[in-house]
RNA sequence: GGGCAGUUAGCUCAGUUGGUAGAGCGUCACGCUUACACCGUGAAUGUCAGAGGUUCGAGCCCUCUACUGCCCACCA
């Protein structure tokens, strides 16, 4: 690291190499800002700090281009707003990631023991999952530099660290205390995989073709008579209570009441009525399983019917299961199929596609059953998160996913916390096997039971908390939350949340919720959502497809910039974003153009220029004030933008005007000036370039931040260095001259006129004659650009013509007509001259047509009448200057004869 | 079953408050002009998914349809 420091502050005395070498730049570049502390902000009580709490990754792995994509929006966010002189805190951080974590490891020991985590225990499960997490903390931090993240590491939070481990405890207390967390049977997701609880949003519902099977369960004490059910579980019936009917259903209106005889068990269980049946759905007649199923819990518990669970947690048959105990599930399933069509019970069964959940994580189907957990009131917490996004204390961007957010809250059910496992947050709370009592504490033991005092009936819940509760508190517990910390008072709430839309439930929902809870306000205004980052193909990326594209990989062969670039502009926000391989090579290429851009310039003799910053009054030509005031002009639609967060739309007006305004034009133009034997013309035309491409890499810093800083300091500059440099403010009106503008875009014209007209006569590598016979208006202008057109247009000097009027147009030449002149390139035997009356017949033609439309346009009363009268006099002048074109072509035909 | 996006040049995508469509790549033709071949110059290419409506005027607003993708949902 030293050696680099030590080069780059050599940086400004060497020749810069013929093309960009990213790696080099990159590594001296961030260790240079990491060095000198600019990711960390001051404490200014004055000023207002902006904050983003960066979404911490899970510890589970290498970085995708997910958090490649998040890296390079709020890497621009956070150093726009830096070089904005806001104090600018991105607090970065990592994730325990509680099951994901889990089930990579329990993989990991049995590959390297041949051990189940249970049978390994809990303390060395967890000695196994610490010295994971070791190595790999420190690999997502090298990536996430790699990628030039300013994100401040003095600050950097781990969701199970110390601090953050009290901070959950206190926060569960507080939850307990009020009443909010409490513990209660209910129907749960079971993973038979990962042997744990699962919240509903971690469970996938996916399409499968299965089977709906006709059962019929004969009715007691009437010979014959038989109420039929449909399911597509036939093993759960071992738990069957009861067999339910609509209210409203008149075939089983005289049934209700009575008992049926369960088949294979010969349980008696009764018919009731319950809302929740559907008349016209299979038979109208469901089995109700309350031990395995979520709506039959529900009818259970309105008509209490008994529960059985006939599971054990590897979703195989307990002793409930009668002759199917220890059977797994599926085993199960055919069996009691079987047994039922050989008992005649079975009486038909029907191909059905049907969603069936699965576990996220384990990939198995999950299994309903009823379980004791911890959960938490979501209500009284729901509500106020709702009102800050209804009262628009919380904006999304894009809008529309404020209705996804809403909706979702809207309908919440209590959230159950607790978890199965070893990894994560244990619950703290000890129960009493003497008293019954849940003992809740933020100290790590407990010597007695608060209620009755036993010692040795004690012991502490084994579970551990959902991961999103620790991620939930985020936004405070990095800043040192419960303490009442500096950074709390001075960095909460925050500004930005910025992160994927398929976390707006598991976590954003989580932090708006716990932030007004414990803080008493949200912990950002703003929640922007950014798209999936897909293959070339659109397709997500995926190990088992084997379509990941590696971004560190991207960095190595294109640069961190022209990823990053990439990212950026790439899309607009919210929607996905397809990596493309070809526009990554253009980003880098972009970044190569600048690269040489300023070598150009520099190589010009730049480094006794002394420091200006682009402004009007520096201007000497038509070509600086036009570039000067379009380098004004990107300046507050760039600002404009970033404001708005159209970070993609900014950064292709700056990609824009670099290089096809400022290198196709503004460089080519300034090389006269740069020959120019008069000194102070010279140094006049560098101090224009050196400012226009200073302020430009101020404004592309936050896109591509490696190659602009590295840029900047081969040009004239004020201060340390571009990542802490202002943001260049745009001025008013007083800073653009618009008058410049058009009239540089009138020589504009011509010039690519007169490279279209040799380009289609074949003599585009010649130098022609030329001559101009500009508008009055214009005739001065043309004079003193003069050399301007004889080298961008390739026109032989000494043959080049610039007259007020011509009285005999010659005849044997190519003539082209723009709004801002009549050109006429003598190609002489060049030339054929019928080739050229076609031509010009053609150009008369599409004048005509444009004429004829503007004249429908302007001769329609409601037109003129009704559109705002700058529309109505912008169509006048154009058609004027059509005709007024049309008839010089006209002319020009005549004349040919 | 609800909801939300997308559908613009061969490909990947832009298109600010409605005023007669843009970029990059690719293609074609030229070109080593004292930064850059990761380059320069020029050219070609679009009934803006379809239908209807509002409007003087619609890629942009409204309605419907089609296809694609995503999210939510306790029809056994």
């Amino acid at each position: 690291m030293s050696e680099l420091i030590e080069k780059s502050q050599n940086i400004e005395k060497k020749e810069m190499e013929k093309a960009y070498d990213p790696a080099a730049s990159e590594a001296k570049w961030y260790a240079y800002w990491n060095d000198k502390g600019y990711f960390t902000p001051k404490i200014e009580k004055g000023k207002k700090p902006w904050v983003c709490i960066m979404p911490p990754p899970n510890v589970t792995g290498a970085l995708h281009q997910g958090h490649a994509l998040f890296v390079s929006i709020e890497d621009a966010l956070t150093r726009w707003h830096r070089m904005k002189g806001e104090p600018t805190l991105w607090l970065p951080g990592t994730d325990h990631a509680s099951i994901s974590t889990e089930v990579v490891i329990e993989k990991l020991v049995w590959k390297e023991q041949k051990k189940t985590k249970n049978e390994l225990g809990r303390e060395a499960f967890l000695g196994r999952v610490w010295q994971w997490m070791d190595e790999y903390q420190g690999v997502i931090r090298t990536q996430m530099e790699k990628l030039g993240a300013s994100a401040d590491w003095t600050r950097d939070a781990f969701t199970m660290d110390a601090q953050r481990q009290r901070a959950v405890k206190v926060a569960f207390k507080r939850l307990f205390d009020a009443g909010l967390i409490y513990r209660a049977a209910r129907i749960v997701n079971w993973c038979p995989g990962s042997l744990t609880v699962i919240s509903d949003l971690e469970v996938e519902m996916k399409e499968e073709v299965g089977s709906l099977w006709y059962v019929r369960y004969p009715v007691k004490g009437e010979e014959g008579r038989y109420v039929t059910v449909a399911t597509t579980r036939p093993e759960t019936m071992l738990g069957d209570t009861g067999v339910a009917v609509s209210p409203k259903d008149p075939r089983y209106s005289d049934l209700v009441g009575k008992m049926l005889l369960l088949p294979l068990v010969g349980r008696e269980i009764p018919i009731v009525a319950d809302d929740g049946v559907e008349a016209e759905f299979g038979t109208g007649a469901v089995k109700v399983t309350p031990g395995h199923d979520p709506l039959d819990f529900e009818i259970g518990q309105r008509h209490n019917l008994p529960v059985i669970n006939i599971m054990n947690p590897n979703a195989s048959l307990n002793e409930n299961g009668g002759a199917y105990a220890g059977l797994d599930r599926f085993v199960a399933r055919k069996q009691v199929v079987a047994d039922l069509e050989a008992q005649g019970f079975l009486v038909k069964t029907e191909a059905y596609t049907h969603s069936v959940p699965y576990s996220e994580k384990a990939g198995v189907p999950i299994e309903p059953l009823v379980k004791e957990q911890w959960w938490i009131k979501i209500a009284p917490l729901a509500e106020p998160a709702l009102q800050a996004a209804y009262d628009g204390r919380i904006k999304f961007v894009p809008e529309r996913f404020k209705k996804t957010y809403t909706d979702w809250m809207e309908n919440l059910h209590d959230w159950a916390i607790s978890r199965q496992l070893f990894w994560g947050h244990r619950v703290p709370v000890w129960f009493c096997d003497n008293c019954g009592n849940y003992n809740c504490t933020t100290e790590d033991t407990l010597e007695k039971c608060e209620k009755c005092g036993s010692t040795d009936q004690i012991w502490q819940d084994p579970d551990v908390l959902d991961t999103w509760f620790s991620s939930g508190m985020w936004p405070f517990s990095t800043l040192g939350w419960p303490d009442q910390t500096e950074d709390l008072d001075y960095f909460y709430p925050g500004d930005v949340l910025e992160t994927g839309p398929d976390i707006i439930f598991f976590w954003v929902a989580r932090m708006i919720m716990f932030g007004i809870f414990f803080m008493g306000e949200p912990p950002f205004h703003t929640v922007y959502l950014h798209g999936i980052v897909r293959d070339e193909k659109g397709q997500k990326m995926s190990k088992s497809k084997g379509n990941v594209i590696d971004p560190l990989e991207n960095v190595k062969e294109y640069g961190s910039d022209a990823l990053r670039f990439t990212l950026l502009t790439s899309g607009t926000p919210g929607v996905d974003v397809k990596l493309s391989f070809t526009k990554m090579a253009d980003s880098r290429n972009f970044a190569n153009k600048l690269w040489n851009a300023t070598r150009f310039i520099t190589l010009s003799g730049t480094d006794s220029l002394s420091y200006q910053p682009a402004n009007l009054a520096m201007a000497q030509t038509l070509a600086d004030r036009w570039i000067l005031s379009r380098y004004q002009q990107l300046v507050g639609d760039v600002t404009r933008l970033i404001e708005q967060f159209q970070l993609g739309e900014a950064g292709r007006l700056i990609y824009d005007f670099l290089w096809s305004e400022f290198c196709d034009w503004y460089i080519e133009v300034s090389k006269l000036r740069l020959n120019s034997p008069n000194p102070a013309e010279k140094q006049a035309s560098q101090q224009v370039l050196c400012a226009v491409l200073e302020g430009a890499l101020r404004l592309l810093h936050p896109f591509m931040p490696f190659v602009t800083e590295e840029l900047w300091h081969n040009l004239p500059h004020e201060g340390e260095a571009l990542i802490v440099a202002p943001w260049p403010t745009a001025p008013a009106d007083s800073q653009t001259d618009s008058a410049a503008v058009t009239s540089f875009e009138a020589l504009q014209a011509v010039i690519r006129g007169i490279r279209n007209a040799k380009s289609e006569a074949k003599v585009e590598s010649k130098r022609v004659a030329a001559i101009i016979v500009p508008k009055s208006e214009y005739l001065a202008l043309f004079e003193s650009e003069r050399e301007t057109i004889i080298r961008l247009a390739g026109v032989e000097a000494t043959k080049l013509e610039i007259k007020a009027d011509l009285p005999e147009a010659p005849k044997q030449a190519v003539s082209l007509v723009t709004d801002g002149a009549t050109v006429y390139l003598p190609l002489a035997e060049m030339l054929d001259l019928e080739v050229e009356r076609t031509r010009l017949g053609r150009e008369i033609e599409l004048a005509r047509k444009e004429i004829e439309k503007s004249e429908g346009t302007l001769s329609n009363a409601s037109f003129v009448e009704r559109a705002p009268a700058p529309v109505v006099a912008k169509e006048r002048e154009k058609q004027a200057a059509t005709r007024e074109r049309l008839a010089r072509l006209e002319e020009r035909l005549a004349e040919l004869g």
